[in-house]
RNA sequence: GGGCCGUUAACUCAGUUGGUAGAGUAUCUGCCUUUUAAGCAGAGAGUCGUUGGUUCGAGCCCAACACGGCCCA
């Protein structure tokens, strides 16, 4: 069981529960800190401050470079050394040390430029502050720009501040940082040294406000809804628990926003989105970590195929906004974003894709036995609906690398969803698949609220099977669906994962800040 | 949960058949006023993830554990 209550302990009181006990020991200092800590302890003496913030730069290093491609092709003849001086700061990458004069590489976040650094063009004393300096720390120049022997544009320094000092060296500059377990607990190191990491995180906020404004335009409004609810709904999964103190009550990290969104809908807000996390209480793996982020979105008097139109709409203005194309290479495959994606019932694509004989697919015992001969790991008594979604899990999901919305999700599989007209076994729902990986998943959404109670029970008989991630039953909703909701579609797109495919990412870690990790000791 | 791989200097990595721990970068000292991973000369730097075991002797072999990576469920 997941369920156990091994680290959840009650209060049971208003006190704040204490944090965990701290390690009071400071971190052993490394041989090459404790040197530089002796060398700031020189500086400090000297009377340079360490960290002043009375440095005022011109621009940033983006910008200066702009300016220069600016006067090269307007009037080269204003730079140089009688040029306007400009002050820029950043951190100190690379040092020249070349006697009395050296060069140096800094950057900011828009960019690196080189300074070149004359003792006898500076201030008495300066350029002995400059030799006890190190990679790392953060500097700020003034001069004007001058083009070195290869052409490099450079600024002449006429002078120079230390402007925060780093104890700690950083990571060697050719080869950088590579080890992911050290790139994911200092993330700060991954950013300064590797180009790719900053690339990739770059892009997730554009991809985020790109999302966003793609919301905005369609006329959807954006919401923030709880994070801890008192029943973890809207998805299959195992929730983390936590505890309120004053209100002495047992609350729930949220699993899915959908209940709350829907309950909106109820409430006459008509499209309503929201981006968010959410947690599930599961382990972690290339493509899972335990919070992630969601966009949900909701749509009244829609259906599941104006989502999917809309999806694919969103997909390919995000992919061009982003990638400035509507193909994107993913791990040697080329994924196309192009209109319009294939839309495949999932029973057609369990014959076409994953190869079951036709004439099987309503035999339960016939389908146990494929699986079984596949090494698919399904339990005997498993309804229909459930070994059908398996089937389709592991047979054709991992080929399904163009975008693809595979439709018809069987009943049982989906307890919020509308139940399809023609056919009662199976939901107006979609999931879409991108590169083998589910990305989102949406459905016209049930706003009968017997049916929604119907639905809940089963979900609960499922639970009284032993499945722990089935839905419990949600009363309160059901109340809120008495009140009338609007006929309504709805879907989940896995933000973490559109950024794994728009930058490239084999691992959710990568697309991830700071993703979890195991405490050491 | 299972399998495979990894953990050696601040960083990136070598380390042969089990025989006193290596390189590059970084650091320190000296020289050097247009370098581009600057150069030249010299120096210092290690609880080989942890704990046990085998052995005259373990970075290396064995076991357990910790953390991480990849794959599978």
């Amino acid at each position: 069981m997941n369920t156990d209550n091994s680290n959840f302990e009650p209060a049971g009181s208003n006190e704040p529960d204490t944090p965990p006990e701290q390690s009071k020991k400071p971190d052993q200092k490394s041989r090459l800190q404790e040197l530089r800590l002796s060398k700031i302890q020189e500086i400090k003496e000297g009377g340079t401050p360490l960290y002043p913030n009375d440095f005022k730069i011109s621009f940033s290093i983006g910008d200066a470079h702009s300016l220069i491609r600016t006067y090269e092709e307007t009037h080269p003849e204003k730079l140089g050394e009688e040029g306007e001086p400009v002050s820029l700061a950043g951190r100190m990458m690379a040092v020249n040390k070349m006697g009395k004069s050296s060069f140096i590489r800094f950057k900011d976040g828009t960019g690196s430029i080189q300074a070149y650094l004359q003792k006898n063009k500076l201030e008495d004393g300066v350029y002995d502050l400059f030799k006890k300096l190190d990679i790392g720390d953060f500097i700020g120049v003034t001069g004007s720009l001058f083009q070195t022997r290869t052409g490099e544009w450079t600024i002449l320094a006429t002078e120079f501040r230390l402007l925060s000092k780093a104890v700690s060296p950083l990571p060697e500059k050719f080869h950088g940082i590579k080890d992911p377990e050290k790139r994911y607990r200092q993330r700060y190191l991954d950013l300064i040294m590797n180009e790719n990491a900053r690339d990739i995180f770059e892009k997730r906020s554009r991809i985020v406000a790109k999302m966003r404004m793609f919301f905005q335009e369609k006329g959807f409004m954006e919401v923030e809804t709880p994070m801890m609810q008192p029943l973890a709904g809207g998805a299959e999964a195992t929730p983390f628990k936590t505890w309120h103190n004053a209100l002495g009550m047992e609350l729930f990290l949220r699993i899915a926003p959908e209940l709350y969104l829907k309950r909106l809908v109820v409430g006459g807000f008509e499209k309503v989105f929201e981006i968010n996390r959410n947690f599930r209480n599961e382990g972690v793996s290339t493509r899972h970590n335990p919070e992630f982020t969601m966009v949900e979105f909701y749509q009244a008097y829609a259906t599941y195929e104006e989502l999917m139109d809309l999806t694919e709409e969103m997909f390919l203005d995000i992919a061009q906004e982003v990638c400035g194309s509507a193909t994107v290479t993913y791990q040697d495959e080329q994924i196309d974003f192009s209109k319009p994606w294939a839309r495949i019932p999932m029973i057609e694509s369990l014959t076409q894709i994953g190869g079951i004989d036709p004439d099987i697919l309503d035999d339960s015992q016939a389908l146990l036995k494929l699986a079984e001969d596949r090494n698919i790991q399904i339990t005997k008594k498993e309804r229909h609906g459930k070994i059908i979604t398996k089937l389709f899990d592991a047979l054709v999901e991992p080929k399904l690398i163009q975008p693809t919305f595979i439709t018809g999700y069987p009943v049982e599989v989906s307890p919020l969803s509308r139940k399809n007209d023609q056919n009662p076994e199976i939901t107006d729902r979609f999931e879409l698949f991108i590169a083998g990986k589910e990305i989102a998943n949406g459905f016209s959404e049930i706003n009968d609220p017997q049916d929604q109670y119907e639905r809940f029970l089963m979900q609960v008989s499922q639970r009284e099977e032993g499945n722990t991630e089935a839905h419990i039953m949600d009363n309160d909703y059901v109340k809120a669906l008495e009140y009338g909701m609007p006929p309504t579609a709805g879907e989940g797109i896995g933000i973490d994962r559109l950024v794994m495919l728009l930058t490239d990412s084999a691992s959710i870690r990568e697309v991830i800040l700071f993703p979890h990790m195991k405490k050491t000791l």
